[in-house]
DNA sequence: TTATATTTGTCAACATCCGACAAGTCATAA
DNA sequence: TTATGACTTGTCGGATGTTGACAAATATAA
């Protein structure tokens, strides 16, 4: 489930229409859409937003909007998931110090 | 042990000044220096150039050249380690796929 | 048709990044 | 002490990328 999926489900779930989002985003419908589908990337601030407006849990949406991030940093490379590895040790040695 | 690092370590165990690789590099020594330190990233392209003049390992240098970019995306977030492991089974599920 | 919702394509404005340059520190040598 | 060479720091313009607006196309329904 990708980040811009998730967004359109929860919209619809709610009977929303992507105007209705977008407007309180402060970005119009065409924006919106390419970020439903993927094709731009919403900013960290909409995404929170975006939780509210939708009273969806904040961190399951970063966390999509994040892993989409990183995937898309990754996807073409043939050392992908090494790096990834290395990011998790960085990451877990980091947590540890504070 | 971050890029820079590693370059640093190859390019002394080489005897190598900072203005012998920034100039195949085509960049000033205060670039290359920066690159060093972390300062700043180098591009794909110089990672691979820089591995043929180190006689490196140029999946170890991507690795680590990569793994910092994942890392940067990723060190401020709350959600940093389940944003990880939903990109690496995005990455599985790419894999298996081709 | 007509109206409404969404998508597509394009473009200027804005922001970010890269590399150059000037000037600085530090160490060693003359 | 002065000079020289290696490296670092600060700053800036230009290149590059990204954002969002707009116009127009395509759907979806009444």
């Amino acid at each position: 489930m990708s980040f811009g999926e998730r967004i359109k489900e929860l919209r619809e779930s709610k009977d929303l229409l992507q105007r209705q989002l977008a407007a309180p985003l402060e970005i119009d419908t065409p924006m919106f859409s390419k970020i439903e589908r993927g094709e731009r990337r919403a900013k960290r601030e909409q995404v929170i937003l975006l939780a509210e407006l939708l009273n969806a849990d904040v961190q399951e949406l970063l966390t999509l909007w994040l892993a989409e991030q990183v995937y898309d940093l990754i996807k073409d490379e043939d050392v992908a998931s090494d790096a990834l590895h290395i990011a998790e040790v960085k990451l877990e040695y980091k947590q540890q110090k504070d």
